[in-house]
RNA sequence: GGGGCGGUAGCUCAAUUGGUUAGAGCCCCGGACUGUCGAUCCGGAGGUUGCGGGUUCGAUUCCCGUCCGCCUCGCCA
């Protein structure tokens, strides 16, 4: 038993006649003067009218009732009726609910926004401010429960096959690689930090070596890094990890997943999913996580650059591995106006290149812009782009990470800014065969490219244990066994098989340029596991908020959480971060070297 | 840490080359109205123009600093 007898979504035809009680918030009010009053009841479920009719009730309820304003929380007994004329916008348009007794809740005082005026909000400031009056929305409340549905089918999908949910600790030990870790000062143990999660990474491997076998958790991880519109340093990760699989076993479920969660959520039948390795997705997307929704495919032309009389090309090929791309945007003559292209190169200057030259293909010959370097390698370029009349070509040359890192940033642009992507098109695909290190010049270090708890592919291994730190060549080239699950460009998961050996793991840390000593002192505990009868096993991390963008379709990450943080990683609600006594920092050993405080 | 955009009433916005009392809609308050459904109509209240400094006879407007929000690069093993 509960206040009310019905949810504001319940009632129809069937109930005419009945008293009932509801419960919810003031929608709408409509007011006729004393006689007559229209009120829209909402809850979480739907929106009812009430009428207070003087001929129904007494002279008392009809005054509190003229007094009723938006976002009042009410409730309110009366007697089911049919309408004279019905409301085809809402679902039970076709009844109304006759009031016999108003009771007020809680009145509200004058609010900032209305949360029912959709077509009219404040901007997300004042909205994160007033988090619990926005999410009265109904577009709101959905968002929530999209939510809930896709964790609680990520359960039963997983309890289907065998997975248990396990939860792992929040305070964990600082392991600094990678993201920078939040931590927490220990009262007990004086000068101690713990850190909270950047992942459970090595909690579930552990799992693993405890014979759990197959692990799930619906876990908050924190990485200390500046925000984005779709990041959050506090985020939500579906973490899973299975033993005695290989990466095939792995990409099979996990699919299955994808699938089940599209199917359920959009009515959608993702067929099955291609792979690509992370080599071809650089080559030709420019990126590790190709929108394949479109083409605008990167082109290596470097031999013909070499035979064009150009200094921007014949410079780019001098520098060490460097290339010359081209990407055919197919009809954007017209589109690209010479303010268009102009915007390319400071564009392209943020990732590091020079610029991005362009041409157009018209009428069988090249003009505007670099048309003139072009004339000798005309029919070659014509033929290896597969240029057709009207199209335009934009050109990258750099060092290969420059070059294909810019180009594959604008031809995201492009494709977003001329509508080359189409409408309502799901494409999944796996990106697999990753390096497993990429050598940083400016720190003389490997650093790795998932993890460094991600295996060797098993045809690598030999190769990888008898590499030499020095010979960068030899590290850059051994292929990891690591995959991520990309959605319409988006990483919306990754993972990789794990290293179950503790050579293995010794030498992965050994490459990273870190001590034995070193690594005995951070990553003992995972070491020690590795040589009591460890598993093969493999996983991985799916991000929760990711997905529900996806199928709620928004690029703000803000609005998939209840209580989200702004860029500066504050809480515009709770206010926090905040200032704390200095008896609360004493307790913990701390104090503070803020110069300025709030 | 760098770059860009923004901040005027509770909210969304306006305000001429710097100009005299900073306007409008919504919300709120008061009133009218018996079939509305974004109800309508009449009246009213509501402002340290984010904050601090400067230029000027005069600053919402121009300049400097600062705070906050959004976007972005770096960063995110």
């Amino acid at each position: 038993m509960t206040m009310r007898t019905h949810t504001c979504s319940q009632l129809s035809e069937s109930n005419i006649g009945q008293t009932v009680t509801l419960c919810g918030w003031v929608n709408a009010y409509r007011g006729h003067g004393g006689g007559l009053i229209f009120v829209d009841m909402r809850d979480r479920d739907g929106i009812t009218q009430v009428v207070f009719d003087s001929e129904g009730g007494n002279q008392a309820m009809m005054q509190a009732g003229d007094r009723l304003r938006n976002e009042d929380c009410i409730k309110v007994t009366g007697i089911v009726r049919a309408r004279a004329k019905a409301n085809p916008k809402i679902p039970t348009g076709s009844i109304e609910v006759l009031v016999t007794e108003l009771e007020m809740l809680s009145k509200t005082k004058k609010l900032p926004f209305i949360p029912s005026n959709e077509k009219d909000l404040p901007n997300e400031e004042v909205r994160l401010r007033y988090r619990y009056i926005d999410l009265r929305r109904p577009a709101m409340q959905s968002i929530l429960r999209t939510r809930h549905r896709v964790a609680k089918l990520t359960r039963d999908y997983f309890d289907e096959h065998e997975f248990i949910e396990v939860e792992t600790p929040v305070l964990c030990r600082s392991t600094p690689e990678g993201a920078r870790d939040f931590l927490v000062p220990s009262r007990n143990q004086e000068g101690m930090w713990y850190a909270l999660p950047q992942s459970p990474q090595l909690f579930k491997q552990i799992l693993m070596v405890g014979g759990c076998d197959r692990y799930l958790q619906i876990v908050k991880c924190f990485r200390d890094e500046d925000p984005r519109a779709d990041r959050q340093a506090e985020f939500t990760q579906i973490d899973l990890e299975m033993s005695f699989v290989n990466r095939d076993q792995v990409l099979e479920i996990m699919e299955g997943f994808a699938k089940k969660v599209w199917k359920e959520m959009l009515d959608v039948e993702l067929p099955d999913f291609p792979r690509m390795t992370y080599r071809e997705a650089m080559d030709t997307y420019g990126i590790d996580r190709p929108d394949t929704r479109f083409d605008l495919k990167l082109v290596d032309i470097s031999d013909l650059a070499a035979k064009a009389e150009f200094g921007v090309f014949t410079d780019a090929l001098a520098k060490n591995k460097g290339v010359v791309k081209a990407i055919r945007v197919p009809g954007a003559a017209t589109k690209f106006s010479r303010k268009v292209t102009d915007k390319f190169n400071p564009f392209v200057e943020q990732f590091g290149a020079g610029g991005a030259p362009t041409v157009k293909f018209v009428d069988g010959e090249f003009s505007t812009g670099i048309a003139k370097f072009l004339g000798g390698i005309k029919d070659e370029l014509i033929e290896r782009l597969g240029l057709e009349d009207g199209d335009a070509v934009v050109f990258g040359a750099d060092s290969y990470n420059t070059c294909t890192k810019a180009l594959g940033e604008l031809r995201l642009k492009i494709a977003k800014e001329h509508d080359y992507i189409p409408e309502g098109k799901w494409n999944f695909l796996w990106v697999y065969d990753f390096p497993m290190f990429e050598y940083d010049e400016e720190s003389g270090r490997y650093h790795s490219l998932h993890h460094p708890f991600t295996a060797p592919t098993e045809a690598e291994l030999e190769r990888f244990m008898a590499a030499d730190v020095k010979d960068i060549d030899t590290v850059e080239s051994i292929v990891s066994d690591g995959y991520d699950m990309i959605c319409n460009g988006s990483e919306i998961g990754g993972g990789s098989i794990r290293i179950h050996q503790q050579e293995v793991q010794s030498k992965v840390f050994e490459l990273l340029g870190m001590s034995q000593e070193e690594a005995t002192i951070k990553f003992s505990f995972l070491l020690d596991a590795l040589t009591y009868g460890a598993p093969p096993h493999g996983g991985v991390a799916f991000g929760l908020d990711r997905l529900v963008m996806h199928i709620i379709g928004t690029e703000n990450i803000r609005d998939v959480i209840a209580f989200p943080k702004s860029l500066t990683g504050v809480d515009l609600m709770c206010d926090a971060p905040n200032v704390v006594d200095d008896e609360q920092l004493a307790e913990l050993h701390v104090r503070s070297t803020a110069t300025a405080q709030a």
